[in-house]
DNA sequence: ATATTTAATGTCACAAAGACACTATATTGA
DNA sequence: TCAATATAGTGTCTTTGTGACATTAAATAT
């Protein structure tokens, strides 16, 4: 490093300038009594003091190495849950949308099994009755643009998987599918495609659900980037 | 609002907290020579002083109401275009990113017909080549991520199309597909999916470029999401 | 045993991409 | 004038993977 970028750094304080509030927030999504939910929080403190909220956080200086760090940990103290799938979604700039300044939001969506969820706090709600409550901030947004995210990704990846514990059945997963996608899947090409694309992993067990049992299958460690050949019909 | 929210307002002040810097970078794309280029600018000051990186800056909470606000003015300063294709691609956020300290830079990248520039600062260098630069801060990643977006859009979309002039011929346009992809694309089914996506206004006129002339098309304003219904082999 | 319910397969139809031969319309040059 | 040639554009068959729907399989309940 020249000397003159080293007089330049010494002098560099960040306070001199105005920029803008940064945090990450997250949409949290699990299945839970056949429906999708999102982990919502009541926010302790102004501004928007007792509204629902994404669970979120000022990025930690100290704590946080990357932006990821920050998502990871903030999952991590609302959950306990270590590895869930964790995607950036966008990040939403303004003016106008914290009464505090400028600020950026960093979004994430988390997938998790709710099983292995230690709640720290705050509460599961269902994702359509969270569209329409009013949020803190741009929240609602934020959780509409995820979810959006979520659904089209349902189409042509095999994410959903992320949703479910570590024994599951064909069904069971197909169920999960269409209660993202909000409707019927056809069972012949639904079994095919997941077959096909080798994400599963068979077992020798299989579980009685229903009346005849059924196959029991464990996730694969999907590639992140892993897409069908072809997306599902709209 | 309440009264104490008010009072919380009034005394907060970033510049009691650790936040991080936050800048816009891009990835400004156009054709030139047959080939994909992207816009570099040299840095005029420190840190990195010299180095070629990506154009970008801090958001001026001032000028701007939104990130894309902050991106449409940095594309705008540089370039001088107005109306492009502009999508955020991600946020890239750390303590070693930058010597001055930890920050956040949101990423964006725009498609422009490269005869509209009128070019303020820096200069167009191949993608290839600029890959293979030692760019300052981490926008050698940025550049990758933008990249492996665009190509990913080709092959689903018809993005493309904007870095076309407004006239342009069916042979044009698959050859900028094939610089994007980096390869031959079959002849009949990429005019097939182009002419049944209807995202091309058919002109009566045509241009001499080879020997029989082609028929001019000029893109109608695709749909954001639009894609076809099926994605381009790998 | 037979009905019932859920799991899983067989098979054909359909849509859109790939392969490749073919036709069309201009220029060039003998 | 008329072939040769190069680029533009079409015809059509193959391939692949999804959708539709009938069929078979394996358990429980009566």
């Amino acid at each position: 490093m020249q000397n003159d970028e080293k007089t330049f750094l010494a002098q560099y304080n960040i306070h001199n300038f105005d920029v803008p509030l940064s945090s990450v927030d997250m949409s949290i999504f699990a299945i839970i009594d056949q429906k999708l939910h999102v982990l919502l929080t009541n926010r302790p403190g102004h501004p928007c003091k007792g509204m629902w909220s994404l669970p979120g956080g000022f990025v930690d200086l100290k704590k946080d190495q990357t932006l990821d760090d920050t998502a990871h940990r903030k999952l991590t103290e609302k959950t306990g849950v270590k590895s869930p799938y964790l995607e950036q979604v966008c990040s939403k700039g303004g003016s106008s949308r914290d009464p505090r300044g400028w600020s950026i939001t960093v979004l994430y969506f988390a997938l998790i099994d709710f099983q292995k969820v230690d709640l720290q706090e705050g509460k599961w709600i269902d994702v359509d009755e969270a569209l329409t409550r009013i949020l803190a901030f741009d929240h609602v947004d934020l959780l509409r643009l995820s979810l959006d995210r979520l659904r089209s990704k349902a189409r042509y990846t095999a994410l959903p998987i992320a949703l479910m514990p570590r024994d599951f059945t064909l069904t069971e997963l197909q169920t999960v599918f269409e209660i993202i996608l909000g409707r019927k899947l056809p069972l012949k090409s639904f079994r095919r495609r997941l077959m096909t694309a080798e994400v599963l992993i068979p077992t020798s067990r299989s579980k009685i659900a229903g009346k005849r049992p059924a196959q029991i299958y464990n996730a694969k460690g999907v590639s992140r980037d892993f897409s069908f050949p072809r997306p599902l019909e709209m």
